[in-house]
DNA sequence: TTTTCAAATGAACAGATGTTCAGTTAGATG
DNA sequence: CATCTAACTGAACATCTGTTCATTTGAAAA
């Protein structure tokens, strides 16, 4: 039964890579078996190696393919002015654009320990290489006596620990709007690092 | 090869729990076979079965127990005087409790998933209890005039990720001693929470 | 010393695992 | 129309999975 009506390499391999994301999302990438992923899909598990070389290849092109967008979405929405703005900038994208990819953060998070050493030390460098844009916002307020907090690391690290853990832990509920929840956050953020 | 020297439960029975503790923590419930920890702990795998009556059971028993003992031993710490102070309180016992627990911490935080649904209802009551005792202390201090805060829920669940956070993903780099990480957090979360 | 039995072994179970590949299918091409 | 070939099937591979249980062991009690 194969090439069936709609069924080419670019209706598949998205739908590959967006049933990984839900399953490994919803059950561990060691828990979740090719044939699963087959299944979910609509193909035999050999199917499945057209479009990924092996299974943790699949896991860690979802991860840096997840990070690198974050990278660059963030990097088109900071506007490289105050610190103040930038920070503000770095609050209301970074729970923008994780709302709606609450599979992805799952997975790039929960899933390091499954990476083999060569992909975890890219994936580490990714993650390391957006902490660092909120650690130079923090340091630009410092600079312009705008901010001041005890560590800089430590405070970025936290920073991202708060926003993240939202999304990681804490499905949507509905109760709040997402603008009152960036309203939240920025206000929490905001003082935090406040003089 | 049975009761070799030294070799009772009171001994292999503990010596199970922590190799689970540390073999989870390091590569996911699911990645960890009987036959591993079995290894780990220096017996076969039907030995195991003498100490938990299946691999679920003891994933639950981990999370729970450490969860259980979380609870109560912050209660003690706890000085149940102005909120101030007892927010003070819950953040230094929240990061020494949990500095030296790392494998234990992470396993509660990430292998939520790998829980049976019911097992999964009781963990999330215990997490929940825990995370009552930090917004009770925030509308304490709301009510005093002491905080102020847009949502008290969602600050609690803001400070205890951005606490947690630290512990689950960045391993102790030895840089700052442990009263310097401390003194870094209450300013961070002090000033979030002041008025 | 003999007896006892908690604690461990090691084989067996039925089924699942990631991956490969010769063979089949059907939409697109000429 | 016949041909081509990307996309898929389905069986096979060696190995691993959680769990059970009859059997063996050896330290401690009698």
């Amino acid at each position: 039964m194969a090439r069936k009506q709609g069924s080419h390499s670019d209706i598949t391999g998205p739908k590959v890579r967006e049933a990984a994301l839900r399953l490994i999302a919803r059950h561990g990438y060691a828990a979740v078996s090719m044939r699963q992923l087959a299944a979910e899909v609509g193909v035999q598990a050999g199917a499945l190696y057209n479009y990924t070389p092996d299974k943790q290849t699949l896991l860690f092109d979802l991860m840096r393919d997840h990070l690198v967008d974050v990278i660059e979405s963030f990097d088109k929405a900071d506007p490289k002015s105050d610190a103040n703005s930038r920070l503000r900038a770095f609050v209301s994208f970074h729970i923008r654009y994780h709302l709606p990819r609450a599979d992805a953060v799952f997975v790039a998070y929960m899933e390091l320990r499954n990476l083999e050493p060569e992909n975890f030390a890219a994936i580490e460098k990714l993650r390391r290489a957006y902490e660092d844009r909120l650690e130079a916002i923090l340091r630009q307020g410092e600079a312009e006596g705008a901010f001041a907090m005890k560590d800089a690391r430590v405070a970025t690290r936290a920073i991202i620990g708060m926003l993240t853990g939202f999304f990681t832990w804490y499905r949507q509920e509905g109760r709040l709007p997402l603008e009152e929840v960036e309203a939240i956050y920025w206000d929490l953020v905001c003082k935090a690092v406040a003089r």
